[in-house]
DNA sequence: CTCCTTGTGTTGAAATTTCAACATACGTTC
DNA sequence: GAACGTATGTTGAAATTTCAACACAAGGAG
């Protein structure tokens, strides 16, 4: 476990907790490492959802099989990530999808209900990972609502607008540096990627905006002034 | 206050939590009444976050400037409903959208700060409302990840398939009514709704599916005997 | 019964996106 | 420097979605 330290402190769950209080509150929680080889279900779905998991080493996707039969992958997790903390959050008695090994690694597999529900010790770690812990829900909300919000814009354009103008209100500024390659911001806004270059040529014919790899400028009035 | 008792023990905030409870609660927590006219500003973008919403009568509307200028809205809530509380619980700083009041009515703002840290009191109640904001959390983290899975599906088809799916798994059933009517379904799915009738109708004349209004019958083999 | 409103399915044309294929630029390795 | 791989911009055709317009059925109001 002691290898690992640096993988927990660096999980936004033990945000605050220093490494004496995480060690003997990880105990107290009655977590436990698990070893998984390359290809094993962690968590399957149907199983009744009880732990929560933090990636120590290799790397776990949560996937679910699609309407197609594909398997889609949700997500791609890497050392000090999360995963299946909003199932046990929500009261939800089932896993609605797989959690697997994408590499061998370790997981640490916490039981989610000594976490929720107060201990009788005095532990003031307690009340600490509970407060990370709705940080963290809190946190992903607005992420997934954001994404909703770009999602939901029927065109390429309004789609990469939309992106934009909320990154540039986030850094208050008009110019900002996209943490994506294009292949990735084609897939974060959910269009073809050759689509997207056209666009972004076509907005910068206009003068609305203007890009050198993954630094944007938008030109435009936007909402400076104004609200 | 008391006049909107049922209203507030009907909030998802306070499950489990008695009247008598709630109004000390209440009291112990510093909220407070607001009276808004229709199209008053509540809380205004760039505003510290500092309170967290219970609207307890007439309606309110979380909207925020498009990237083309216009108003759109990004929720609607009514009486029991509950908003800011991803803002409060994210440590964000300042209200990156708007809430109005989108008819005449109250609502309850509770200063987050003293939900979110421990009081000095042995208020029972107090860790009940803590663990009904994570469930509220990750509940609608939940929502939002399908919403996502559905719309980020690139065809008509793809979201109406991924949308019936998993509507299908939580019902355990091939049957299912939905709550949307078509237009509903179609803003949901992010379609064009004529589109979406043309979708159905082709789905149909295939044999995937049956439909007669809004209850949907799957006939494709599904995942029901694996996974 | 008739008028009117609302919800739904259809259709064809216009607009947009996707897809496949290729051109170009840049950085790396040998 | 040459060869190579990756990232990005471009293009035209095919597929899909959107849009506008209309047909039709069901339910309510008069």
């Amino acid at each position: 476990m002691q290898k690992y330290m640096d993988c927990l402190t660096a999980c936004p769950l033990f945000t605050g907790i220093e490494e004496g209080g995480l060690l003997s509150a990880l105990t107290c929680l009655g977590a436990h490492v698990r070893r998984c080889e390359k290809g094993e279900t962690i968590l399957a779905e149907g199983d009744p959802v009880r732990y929560l998991g933090i990636v120590l080493s290799g790397a776990v996707q949560i996937v679910r099989m699609g309407y197609d039969g594909s398997r889609s992958i949700l997500s791609k997790l890497g050392p000090s990530d999360l995963f299946a903390e909003a199932f046990t959050c929500s009261g939800m008695e089932k896993m609605p999808v797989d959690a697997i090994a994408a590499e061998k690694g370790d997981v640490l597999l916490i039981p989610a209900a000594r976490i929720l529900h107060p201990c009788d010790h005095p532990c003031g770690d307690h009340h600490r990972m509970i407060y990370n812990l709705m940080r963290i829900l809190a946190t992903k909300n607005l992420a997934f609502h954001r994404r909703l919000e770009i999602t939901a814009q029927r065109t390429t354009r309004g789609k990469l607008m939309t992106y934009l103008l909320l990154e540039a209100r986030q850094a208050h500024s008009r110019s900002l540096t996209i943490p994506f390659d294009r292949q990735e911001l084609a897939d974060y806004l959910g269009v073809d990627r050759s689509g997207l270059s056209a666009e972004i040529g076509r907005l910068r014919r206009e003068g609305v905006l203007s890009c050198t790899r993954n630094h944007f400028t938008l030109h435009t009035a936007g909402e400076d002034e104004q609200a």
